[in-house]
DNA sequence: TCGCAGATATTCT
DNA sequence: GAATATCTGCGAG
């Protein structure tokens, strides 16, 4: 299992660590996961594109917590986004998970998102669908967990590893061009 | 492939 | 009270 110290650097850097790590979750006694291929990081007040720039609020209050903190938020009225905390506690940071490739589980997986076999878990929300995540793990702490955790996964040299601007964000994506925050891996299934 | 509707928590006025 | 949001699914072309 990955140790809060992994969490404690600033998130560009935990961003790219993560890729290629297995993400579990146990729910009903059952083993879900799959190895990040995708992720975002968000910094500080200084990032206009994070829940944080505009100050604490009761939402974004997890984010100022300890590294390795789980912070799960609601969107568009239908979809739930799955986060982990960086960085030191007064620091405002976290990394999006935005896809997974699924290694464990995966019937599973398939009713959770009502049959749906193709395209299980390679978006945000529909990662969060696929491993039962939702408010109840909110502000869960990743690195002392029977039901939801990081472990190693395959081994990922850079050379795999693509960037660019972050989504869903046209206001980030210029500062982006200089310094890109979202990173994914391609063809996983040849590494594994 | 592309464009848009969808439904609600949170924040802004 | 109104606007907005780290997106997905579906229907048309």
């Amino acid at each position: 299992m990955l140790t809060r110290e992994f969490y404690s650097h600033e998130p560009g850097y935990v961003a790219r660590a993560l890729l290629g790590k297995k993400l579990c979750r146990l729910v009903d006694g059952q083993l879900l996961a799959g190895l990040i291929t995708e992720v975002e990081a968000y910094g500080g007040p200084e990032d206009s594109a994070s829940h944080a720039s505009k100050g604490q609020t009761p939402r974004n209050a997890v984010m100022f917590g300890k590294a390795g903190i789980s912070y799960v938020y609601f969107i568009y009225g239908m979809h739930y986004m799955f986060n982990i905390v960086t960085e030191q506690k007064g620091r405002a940071a976290a990394v999006l998970i935005r896809a997974l490739y699924p290694t464990n589980g995966i019937e599973k997986m398939i009713r959770n998102r009502n049959g749906q076999a193709r395209h299980i878990a390679d978006g945000p929300a529909k990662l969060c669908q696929a491993l039962k995540i939702d408010f109840s793990i909110n502000k869960h702490d990743l690195t002392n967990s029977k039901t939801l955790w990081l472990q190693s996964g395959i081994n990922v040299s850079n050379i795999h590893i693509n960037s660019g601007p972050r989504i869903g964000i046209d206001y980030a994506a210029e500062k982006d061009k200089n310094a890109p925050l979202r990173y994914w891996l391609s063809n996983v299934d040849l590494y594994i």
